[in-house]
DNA sequence: TCACTGACTTGGC
DNA sequence: CGCCAAGCCAGTG
């Protein structure tokens, strides 16, 4: 295994995130079975730098809030990169994240 | 082997 | 309504 069974099911999940979705740290820890351990996803989507294939910038907190757009390039290019998916941004925070969201515990079910 | 950290979540004050 | 503290899992020092 690369670096583990956990961080490669993360990927897969994000790799599965259709084109203008989204997905939160929370919904993969809970599809993985850890709701607590949303913080592994986040730990995942760091490895993620070396998987170009995983969008991470398709992945925020619970509140669609881009808590991870520090750790990008620039602090703009995940909103880029999402407004590029069709998704709006407003002050860092997903617009209508409601509608957005895409829950693999239930769209992969 | 033990301890700390970390892109989260939830609950309590 | 806003801030603080605790819990969880896995990786790295």
């Amino acid at each position: 295994m690369a670096q583990s069974d956990f961080f490669e099911n993360v990927y897969e999940v994000v790799k599965l995130v259709p084109v203008g979705r989204v997905t939160t740290y929370g919904a993969i820890a809970a599809y993985l079975g850890s709701k607590r351990g949303a913080r592994m996803v986040g730990w995942a989507m760091n490895n993620a730098h070396g998987r170009p294939d995983v969008p991470a910038h398709r992945v925020v907190n619970r509140n669609g809030v881009l808590t991870g757009k520090n750790f990008f390039g620039s602090s703009t290019e995940m909103q880029e990169l999402l407004e590029a998916d069709g998704v709006k941004i407003e002050g860092d925070q997903l617009v209508a994240f409601k509608e957005c969201f895409w829950d693999p515990g239930i769209e992969l079910l």
